[in-house]
DNA sequence: AGTCAAGAGATGTATGTACAAGTCACCCCC
DNA sequence: GGGGGTGACTTGTACATACATCTCTTGACT
């Protein structure tokens, strides 16, 4: 296998020598359709030929294949060979998650002004989204987020209180919170987005600089752990000038799901 | 083993004997899981066990567990039987693309007020979408959906002229367009939803019996064949009370996706 | 020249084997 | 009685093989 330059700064995920012959192939396979090599569009080499090029058997080459198949980047049938397929990729979870990394992921520089972060009990919807009794202590945080110093976002986050101790060492102006909880290996694992609309109202407007009653994009966000334990409830609040999600779906069930600039879609 | 009585056990998967050995496995697995019969949070049976009671080999179990993995159905590691998990299932494309369909889905009786059915020339934003010059012909369908009798969205879709034309011979106040093209043998493949928010304009406030300025989740929806071709372009402006989407991922990928009435969430 | 059939080559499916690596229960020993 | 080792069992990975099925080209026949 090629190994050439292996990955120096991934330190949490193994590396290539460890991993398994077919991830190895699989990573192989679509580092070539991603940069070119095999061009979309054009068959890819069939097994045998791949088979023969790496020295294993054709197990591990149709394992590697068969999950770039369930990705969507190759696509084709029986008897002939697959054809690469270049496709949109879904945002990862971090990355939808996070603002922070969202806004960097699309080359405009995040910045948020913290509103509030406080020790207090359980508002009502947030307590019943957390499964919490109304009252129990949690943890809330408000922040304005923008993007390129323009506000984007009113962000409002109630974390349980197990999880939310830890940002009252943690300065929110200064980064992502997403990113220090995961320092903190909080196990933020599974993440359900509610999206509507809503009017603005007395704050949002005034924070967000528009008008009583304009519309914004709501995502209302709970946030689990690997057990499904809720960890964090979150209502944000986006201009719709700033931001658009968008789900893209076929007939074969595949799924990719992403957040946008609102121009540059 | 092969020479054991010909299907002694095979009348236990009955799901159309055609298909492949490992798809029926699968399909089967997938009922006992949903059925209860191997329940949530157990441990399914062994490989081993699975291969003597459907008196087959490894492989297509493994590949029968390993489509159950990737949807999440089943979790677990090495060393130990994975463990059942019922999820939510990400709605199917037709369900997702059709409001007749995700209405029944959910319980509701879908209605529509065809407001207008025109062969005419694209407008700019449409004429972009679809790939197309701006003037060239298609056909605008505009209809108010109701759920259970009360407005529930407004849709604008524009079609490809190709597509339009058998709009002609159907009476849109019938049923849903979308069975219609699929029984026509339209290729409906791929769709992408970009979702935001928007204030009512004055039809729009009109037809949903709301003032203008409220806020509106806009869904605008580009459905292009398996080629890419761009087939529909469309424009739903749902009452937030009525419809909200919902996006579910994961650490690992998996996304699934919904759409849901506002007060059953 | 056009058409159709045969065949080569590709992938899909299924089996059997072997070993590696992880989990868990049990038992021995301290 | 508790701690730790051992071994059976399970899943993960890999290889070799065989055959089915589909695609596409080749070539003979009309």
């Amino acid at each position: 296998m090629r190994s050439s330059g292996p990955g120096c700064h991934s330190r949490l995920v193994k590396t290539s020598e460890e991993l398994p012959l077919h991830q190895r192939l699989g990573a192989e396979f679509l580092r070539r359709i991603e940069s070119g090599e095999w061009p979309e569009g054009e068959p890819v080499p069939s097994e045998s030929q791949l088979c023969a090029e790496f020295g294993t058997s054709r197990g591990p080459v149709r394992q590697a294949l068969a999950m770039l198949r369930s990705t969507g980047s190759l696509v084709g049938g029986r008897g002939k060979p697959p054809v690469a397929h270049r496709t949109t990729p879904s945002q990862p979870f971090g990355t939808f998650l996070s603002f922070t990394q969202w806004a960097r992921s699309i080359g405009r520089e995040p910045g948020q002004h913290t509103l509030e972060v406080a020790r207090r009990r359980a508002a009502p919807e947030a307590a019943a989204r957390l499964g919490l009794a109304e009252g129990e202590p949690v943890v809330e945080l408000v922040r304005l987020r923008l993007l390129d110093g323009v506000p984007a976002m009113l962000e409002r986050s109630t974390f349980v209180h197990e999880v939310g101790r830890v940002l009252f060492d943690f300065d929110p102006d200064t980064g992502s919170v997403y990113q220090e909880l995961l320092r903190r290996e909080v196990d933020l694992h599974h993440a359900r987005h509610t999206i509507d609309a809503v009017a603005a109202g007395p704050r949002d407007a005034e924070l967000l600089r528009i008008a009583i009653g304009d519309p914004l994009l709501r995502v209302r966000r709970l946030t689990t752990s690997g057990r499904g334990v809720p960890l964090e409830y979150a209502d944000d609040r986006y201009l719709p000038a700033m931001a658009t999600f968008t789900i893209e779906n076929t007939v074969e069930g595949r799924t990719v799901i992403g957040r946008y600039r609102t121009e540059e879609d």
